[in-house]
DNA sequence: TTAAAAATTTAGATATGGCTAAAAATAGGT
DNA sequence: ACCTATTTTTAGCCATATCTAAATTTTTAA
C-alpha cells in the first residue's frame, strides 16, 4: 500500500497539525522527520500526487481524509504494539518507542484486529496516549496538565506529554506511575515548581515536570 | 545492522545449502528470491564484501560463519513469530508465512528474547519446523517422510515439508494435524498412493502428499 | 515600499536494489 | 578438442529516498 517513508511522513504531519492549524510548514516537518527541507518538499509532492495530502507550493500541507485515516491507522498500530511490549513482554515504558516504530509498519489487518482482541481492547498506551479503535476514533477524556492544577486540588496521573526515555526514567525513579493520585501542597511562584503529595510522601516537582504530566481531576 | 534484502538473501542461501553442497548457484538463488540472476550477482558481491558469504566468480556462494549465524537468527525470529500468530492471535497455519516474513526483520534482541519466554520456549513452529534456540542450535529429532514408511508401520505426524497454503488447507480439510498417529494399511505400487489409518478412519493419500509429510516412528 | 532575512523549492548528485541486454565463462555432447 | 547451450557476469539504466547548493518566493522590518 504505502511505503515506510510515506507512512512516517503522514504520522508526522498528523502530530504537527495539532499545533499548526493552517497547514504544516516544510521546515516544521523537516525538523520532526530529522531530515532536510528539500527532502520534505520532494516527499510532500509525492504524497500530494497520491491524494494523501493537500499541498500548494510555499503554503504547507494538510492531510486529506485518506491521509488522516492512514496516519491514524499507523498510530493505532504503534500504540497497540507499545501496550503489547509492556504488558506481555516485560518492556519498560521508556524502551518501547523504537521497536514500536518498526512494528507499526507491518502490513496485515488481521494481525492488528487479533492483537487488539488478544490485549483485550486497551484504551491507552503505556504513556497514557489514547489508542484509536478500528474505526479510527480516539476516546479522548478530559485531561489537563499537572502544572494547571491549583493548590490544594488533587488529580490522577493519566499520561505524559513528553515521552523521552530521560523523562520516563525520572518518573520511574520517583515512583510516579499512571493511575496514581497526587495533590498540590504548595506552588512556588519564583520558579513555578510545586510540592505534591504522592505515595503518602511529599515530592518537589519542577515546572518542566509539571508541564509534561497529564492528570484528570477527581 | 543488515538490510531487509541482505537478510532475505542469507536466509535463502541457508535453505538452499541443504540441497546444493558445493556452493549455491546464482540461478538457484535467483529462482528462490524470485529475481534475476544479474541482481543476484550484484547482491552476492555485496554480501561477500561484508564477509557474510564466500564467493568466487562462477562458483556459487557459501555462507560464512557470520552469514550462517545471521541467517539462523532470522529463521529463529520467523518461526517464533509464526508460533505467536497461531497460538496467541488465532491465525491458521496456512496464513502465517507472509506476516512472519515481515516480522522477522524487526531489530531488537530483547523483543525476541522476551517473545521466546512469553511463548514458553517453543521447540517447533506451526509447520513442525524446529525453532533454533538463542545460541542458534536446532533440536533436530529423527524424522522421515510418510512416503518412506513401510506397510503396516505407524508413525506420528510431526511436520510438513511443503508449507504452501494449498497443501496446509488440504491437510486441514482431511483432519491431518501435527501430533496425530497414522498407520500405513496398503501401498499402491502403480501410483505410489497409500491407504492410511488416521482418526480411526481410512484415508487415501497420493504420493505427492506422502512425500511432504514428516513423521517420527513410535 | 523595498531590501534583507527566512523559508521553500529546484537542480543535480548519491546509495540501494532491481532490471534488460550483451558479453564472457563454463559445461556437455560428439 | 571443439562447438553449442547454459550459466554467470558486466554494463548501463530505472526508481526511491536521500543530500547539498543554488535559485526563488515569501516575510519582515526599516
Amino acid at each position: 500500500m504505502f511505503s515506510l517513508s510515506e507512512e512516517n511522513y503522514l504520522k508526522a504531519i498528523f502530530h504537527l497539525e495539532h499545533n499548526y492549524q493552517g497547514g504544516v510548514s516544510t521546515n516544521a516537518l523537516a525538523e520532526e522527520m530529522e531530515t532536510k527541507a528539500s527532502s520534505v518538499t520532494d516527499m510532500v509532492k509525492k504524497l500530494s500526487e497520491k491524494n494523501l495530502v493537500n499541498y500548494k507550493k510555499y503554503q504547507g500541507v494538510k492531510l486529506s481524509a485518506t491521509g488522516k485515516r492512514t496516519a491514524v491507522e499507523v498510530i493505532r498500530k504503534h500504540r497497540l504494539w507499545e501496550y503489547f511490549l509492556v504488558e506481555k513482554l516485560n518492556f519498560n515504558w521508556d524502551e518501547v518507542h523504537e521497536v514500536a516504530e518498526e512494528l507499526e509498519h507491518i502490513k496485515s489487518e488481521k494481525l492488528i484486529t487479533e492483537l487488539d482482541r488478544f490485549l483485550e481492547y486497551p484504551r491507552r498506551d503505556p504513556h497514557g496516549d489514547p489508542i484509536p479503535d478500528a474505526q479510527g476514533n480516539f476516546n479522548v477524556s478530559n485531561r489537563m496538565l499537572l502544572a494547571e492544577l491549583e493548590k490544594g486540588k488533587s488529580g490522577i496521573c493519566i499520561g505524559v506529554k513528553d515521552s523521552s526515555p530521560d523523562f520516563l526514567r525520572y518518573l520511574d525513579k520517583n515512583k510516579i506511575v499512571l493511575g496514581k493520585e497526587m495533590q498540590v501542597i504548595e506552588k512556588e511562584s519564583f520558579d513555578n515548581s510545586m510540592l505534591i503529595n504522592i505515595n503518602e510522601q511529599q515530592l518537589r516537582i519542577s515546572q518542566a515536570v509539571a508541564m509534561n504530566l497529564y492528570i484528570k481531576t477527581l
